[in-house]
RNA sequence: UGGGGCGUCGUCUAAGGGUAGGACAGCGGUCUUUGGAACCGCCGGUCGUGGUUCGAAUCCACGCGCCCCAGCCA
């Protein structure tokens, strides 16, 4: 059997986050010996940068503790399920790097053995047919203020409703006339737990299993048990499904060993926050909008956050994992800054992609010194130093040569480092050129360039004369004509989806650019899929579709990053939500009061308990009862603060495992100075969690105390395994007397009293300063 | 105004009673035949109020804010 083991920090694709630690405590518990967990899409549209995510979660979890991540096809509506939608999972799955063996799956397999299942619930009456109509159940589930009622059907006999839902399967019925409900709780608060709908009749051609069914399984009936099935472990999912946990648990327990399912090991479903991302959307509902207005070329558009479109566009799958793991996993919603996917590309794409020149709107430079019809061949190397990679190609150079418009300015802003006329520039790889006249047509427009190129300057600089910037070129004879088209973002701001009228205002009418230029020819000859960069105007390569015949199709991946842009664009809209916390009503809390409680307070604070302790006693009566009883040991106002804090949580579910006797004799010892604070505490809390007398733990505890020799020399020695800090204290950073008290009361195992341990080091330290 | 979940630099994320740290973004610098990269530095945060504690992002209370749930969708 294998077995899974907990990754050192070091080995792992997904970082730690809380997920990851329950699993390492299941493991260290034993209580799974395998983590299984499964990556589970409907088949219904295609695969998102969400889906990167989420799989990234599922399978790389999976992977870093040597368990599996089955793939599965949650395909319980046959309504909106294609075939084609399952092959671009599978594509896309394998593409970002899954591997999932022979556990690939669909919840379609499952169809026989879950309608046993539900003939099971049936028979042990956990279930029954509701014949209801739609309207009537949506009436009859209450709202999420008031509670539900049962079903008029509620209470059939197990006979008829074994007999309906048979006949419901046997396509006796039109849609809607019947439905197979759980019979939980129509009052419960938790909407999903009221008598939740486990099939319905669909009289609809599933794309796999055809008209062979009738009734179908809901989420809810056919997630948990198809975990179940495949012996997942982990299920994990994103936050909206919370509240759903509990119809999970509900199906698992009830099913645990019946229908072939064992009872060890149970899955158990975990919850993330959900990540959106900035600028873009990805519901099926908004993708298809734009799919079919045209604004977009198809569902692999390189503008789309679609897997086939990041792939489109040039992305690699090594950055869209890097990425998943940058942003991380934890219990919040999120919404990540596209920087943050941005920086991902380039990081991925900077150490692999070679450097070339091309040229996107051209401009044509003449060099009138340089002969005409002479060609040179220039060598260049594909890569700068710093990525430190070998290869270099040759590069025409001639009279006539293509520049980039904007890289010449007729009045150059200050800090300009390019084209101008009367100044001198690098051609990148090549010669420094003066601009002595830009030619201008009727309407004012640069259309061509006149300069000189300085013969003496390959690979050095001239003497005397300042030379401003590198620009890119291409030699006009030998250039390759070709497409560029450039990306931006999909929408004009950050949160489409946020604000009022439709996301399609703020489509961004700029997010593909075509322009026609050129390349040098050294690309003819490469790989299609070489990624590139050209140099300064980013990352591309060859349109898959359409950039692979006669004309090159560049894409533009991703700019390079500009720091040269003046003031950059900001963020034109704020987050969708403001998070600032109002100040609360201060004292009129206590004026809020119901008299009784009033009553409560007043007195508490006659007997000398502070105002937090008085007001939290009023407004809980047992607390209320809790510290009258207390007052039969002893005085209410030292018992007070441990009644709310220590105590208060348990007290109030009614679970506290100490009573009021036993409290204060702990409370009368620890004012005789028996032991210190936090000795009680700690004895306390023991108590609370396993039972006992806390009296009693707190003398072990005390008599388990570091002599007063022990922890001057304890002291001592974390003082010398310090210098930094102890230079830093001295020096006057005060704050690290809690990493220092921290610290003592790590290596003593909490066999130290704080007081005395903050005592002795401040001894030690200003004898030491002075 | 039912139930549930969640609030840490602009953004994402660590710290689980003991120096609030990292990354992205931004800003500045070094270097540069890419206004790229690399390197160095800076900036900047615990939703609020009170309480407990030697010490609170962490524990307690009360607020505030956001998200999810009333599909025979998943």
């Amino acid at each position: 059997m294998p077995v899974s083991r907990i990754p050192p920090d070091s080995e792992r694709l997904v970082p730690p986050n809380f997920i990851t630690e329950i699993i390492d405590e299941d493991l260290r518990s034993g209580k799974y010996d395998e983590i299984v967990t499964r990556f589970p899409p409907e088949p219904n549209g295609f695969p998102h940068i969400g889906h990167a995510i989420a799989s990234f979660i599922d399978c790389g979890i999976a992977r870093d503790y040597r368990g599996r991540c089955h793939l599965r096809m949650d395909d319980t509506n046959p309504l909106t399920e294609e075939m084609r939608y399952v092959e671009a999972i599978k594509r896309d799955m394998a593409w970002l790097g899954w591997d999932w063996g022979e556990h690939f799956y669909f919840a379609s397999d499952y169809y026989e053995r879950l309608y046993e299942m539900a003939e099971q619930l049936i028979k042990e009456g956990k279930a029954y047919v509701d014949s209801l109509s739609e309207e009537e159940i949506r009436a009859y589930r209450g709202t999420v203020e008031k509670p539900g009622r049962p079903s008029p059907y509620r209470e059939r006999s197990v006979e008829e409703n074994l007999d309906l839902f048979r006949r419901m399967a046997a396509g006796e019925f039109e849609e809607g006339a019947h439905v197979l409900r759980a019979k939980i709780d129509m009052s419960a608060p938790n909407m999903k737990l009221r008598d939740p709908i486990l099939y319905r009749i669909l009289r609809a051609e599933h794309y796999r299993t055809g008209d062979r069914w009738k009734v179908y399984p809901m989420y809810d009936f056919a997630h948990p048990l198809s975990d179940y099935i495949e012996g997942v472990t982990h299920s994990l999912c994103s936050s909206e499904f919370i509240d759903n946990r509990a119809v999970y648990d509900w199906l698992v327990e009830n099913l645990a060993g019946k229908c072939g399912l064992p009872e060890w090991p149970r899955p158990k479903q975990i919850e993330f926050g959900r990540r959106s991302l900035e600028y873009t959307v990805v519901s099926k509902r908004k993708l298809i909008q734009l799919v079919e207005r045209g604004l977009v070329d198809g569902w692999d558009d390189p503008r789309l956050p679609t897997l086939a479109g990041l792939r489109r566009r040039g992305v690699r799958p090594q950055a869209l994992i890097a990425f998943a793991r940058k942003v991380g996993i934890s219990r919040t919603d999120r919404t990540v800054d596209i920087a943050l996917l941005e920086w991902a590309v380039r990081d991925d794409l900077n150490p692999i992609a070679p450097r070339v020149m091309a040229v996107t709107e051209p401009l044509k430079l003449v060099l009138s010194n340089y002969p005409e019809g002479k060609l040179e061949e220039l060598e260049a190397p594909y890569f700068p130093p710093d990525v430190g990679r070998p290869g270099s190609r040759k590069v025409p150079f001639g009279r006539e040569l293509w520049v980039e418009r904007s890289d010449f300015a007729l009045e150059p802003p200050k800090g300009w480092k390019r084209l101008t006329v009367g100044g001198h520039s690098r051609l990148r790889h090549a010669y420094v050129v003066r601009i002595d006249e830009a030619v201008t047509n009727d309407a004012g427009e640069v259309v061509e360039l006149r300069g000189v190129y300085l013969p003496d300057t390959l690979g050095k600089n001239p003497e005397g004369v300042r030379v401003k910037g590198a620009v890119h070129w291409v030699a006009a004879a030998g250039a390759l004509s070709a497409e560029f088209r450039l990306y931006d973002r999909l929408f004009k701001v950050p949160f489409p989806d946020a604000g009022e009228g439709s996301f399609l205002d703020h489509y961004n009418p700029d997010s593909l650019k075509v322009l026609q230029g050129y390349v040098e020819p050294s690309v003819a000859a490469d790989d299609p899929e070489t990624r590139y960069q050209f140099e300064r105007l980013g990352y591309f390569w060859r349109d898959p579709e359409l950039g692979r015949g006669e004309k090159p199709v560049f894409n533009r991946i991703i700019t390079l990053k500009d720091t040269w842009k003046k003031p950059k664009a900001q963020k034109q809209e704020a987050r969708p939500t403001a998070k600032v916390g109002k100040r609360a009503g201060p004292e009129d809390k206590v004026a809020a009061l119901a008299p009784e409680a009033r009553e409560v307070y007043e007195r508490c604070r006659h007997l000398g308990v502070g105002e937090a302790e008085a007001l939290q006693i009023a407004r809980d009566e047992r607390l209320r009862t809790y510290l009258e009883d207390c007052s039969a040991y002893g005085p209410p106002a030292l018992a007070a603060p441990w009644v709310v804090h220590v105590l208060g949580k348990a007290i109030r579910a009614g679970e506290a495992k100490v009573g009021p006797q036993a409290l204060m004799a702990l409370l009368a010892e620890l004012e005789k100075g028996a032991f210190d604070r936090r000795v009680a505490k700690q004895a306390l809390e023991e108590a609370l969690a396993r039972g006992g007398d806390p009296l009693e733990l707190a003398r072990a505890r005390a008599a388990d105390r570091l002599s007063a020799e022990a922890l001057a020399e304890l002291v001592r020695e974390v003082l010398a395994a310090h210098p930094d800090e102890l230079a830093a204290y001295r020096a006057g950073k005060r704050g690290l007397m809690g990493f220092f008290v921290g610290r003592v009361m790590r290596a003593s195992g909490g066999r130290a009293d704080p007081k005395q341990v903050q005592s002795v080091l401040s001894q030690q330290l200003d004898r030491g300063s002075a």
